[in-house]
DNA sequence: CTCCTTCTGCGTATGTCATACGCTTAATTG
DNA sequence: CAATTAAGCGTATGACATACGCAGAAGGAG
């Protein structure tokens, strides 16, 4: 079970290729009882009925109805089924990604397809990630948005710092919806209740002297205010997207 | 050590009232032997030399000298200690945050800072963020940045919209910094090896028939350029502004 | 000066967790 | 039928956060 390091390159560590289904199994020995699909599987349900932290070897062995030990036959670590646990929330992206020309309506219903996977299970934002994504699903999302890109004149180089961009704000967004919806559970009150009690601790505690910008918006009302909270998200994925077509309008007119 | 929550608003988490410097000391019982500062001061310390896995409540102690358990009398629970622990690496914002005309070269230097800050300690992205900021660094920053954007025609909620889009983005730019340095740690090799190696995992898994675009990219060579890392920050940070800046030239037109 | 209140430091105990190690046993091949 | 290989898993280890309650210090009240 050592990563595998030989000529063609660095090392492949085993349970990213268990996942893509290149473990060729050995003809001996008992064949097994479980599969990685299935305890990832009981993992995310665990995950979504009971928050990340309910999510311990043991316990999901013991949704497996199988012993702790035994799990780790087919995962490494801990860490490594919570990456596979990530990868399969994701699924398969929702669309063949079209090469059509409008690349903004492309990306734009990319991020909005991302962020609705992160708020069906939105434990995800809370799962420290390790690397950049090697994992099927992970990148077929990738994929995806590139081919977005493909009709821009913009460099290879570029295309994938739109995609980091944009993912990275799309995992942003959807990590302070999570921290409202924490609040929300941990203090017992409606989650349209967290912002404006947020105003209220940032009033009692910052000196109308020394912060006056944040009294300003403070005392706008801007906490108060009922906004869906999909309202956040247009703003910034407008704002972002308006930068990248300023640079591709830039790079077409060259 | 309960929440005060009076008539004039929601609670206030102690931790957060000594953070500002509201506690007072009752006048009976022995004096403190101990300071919250000085305890955040050593988990930093700590946090920076050995990285945030060796923050542990009983290290933090023996650090000081102190009993586990006392650390205790001074911070709720560990979750607070790392909050104070983030608050305390980001410090005072660099500059006054000038009122000045050019709101863009004032954000893009606030962004600037904050990156630096959260290179000088990686291990504070790893920190799980537990809600909106109150502290009061965090709050000078968030300050800072919101002054900048004084000038503009923008609403007060556009403005908070823009400083959480900015954050966010530093944000994610320094979670990626830190995992490249984590897996260069972990693996013992050259940071600027990893995303080469990278690059040729991902050929390795990603069929060219199913992964057309991205296979385009890294044959391009995009994971082997010699890019210091902070083109990857510009280039995002750039198209941000971008954005940013058609929102304000629409807002001052009218 | 003395007692009482109040708060600090901290020893101990508890329950949880990830995971190393090695035994047993089941498939399969020769 | 014997040898091989891997699966399931029982046990043990060490780390960790933190609840509880005691002992002693500091100051105020009488």
């Amino acid at each position: 079970m050592e990563p595998t390091d030989d000529e063609t390159g660095p090392a492949l560590p085993p349970v990213i290729a268990a996942a893509w289904g290149l473990r060729e199994r050995a003809p001996k020995g008992p064949r097994p009882g479980l599969t990685l699909a299935g305890i990832v599987a009981a993992a995310v349900a665990l995950a979504d009925a009971e928050g990340l932290a309910a999510v311990s070897m043991s316990r999901v062995a013991k949704e497996l109805g199988a012993a702790t030990m035994a799990l780790y036959r087919y995962v490494g670590a801990k860490d490594e089924l919570l990456t596979l646990m990530v990868d399969a929330t994701f699924g398969e992206p929702p669309d063949p990604g079209g090469t059509g020309p409008d690349w903004r309506a492309g990306l734009a219903g990319w991020a909005w397809a991302e962020r609705a996977a992160l708020q069906r299970h939105p434990w995800v934002v809370r799962v420290p990630i390790s690397g950049p994504p090697l994992t099927p699903y992970s990148l077929s999302w990738l994929e995806n948005g590139l081919r977005c890109l493909a009709g821009t004149g913009l460099t290879e180089t570029e295309k994938m710092s739109v995609m980091l961009l944009l993912s990275g704000y799309v995992r942003s967004d959807a990590l302070l919806t999570a921290q409202i919806q924490e609040a929300s559970a941990a203090s017992g009150r409606r989650m349209d209740e967290i912002m404006p009690e947020y105003g209220q601790l940032v009033a009692r505690v910052a000196d109308p002297a020394r912060f006056p910008a944040l009294r300003k918006v403070i005392s706008a009302g801007v906490m108060n205010q009922e906004d869906g909270p999909d309202d956040e998200f247009v703003f910034g994925l407008d704002r972002l997207l308006d930068g990248v077509e300023a640079l591709i309008r830039s790079r077409t007119a060259t």
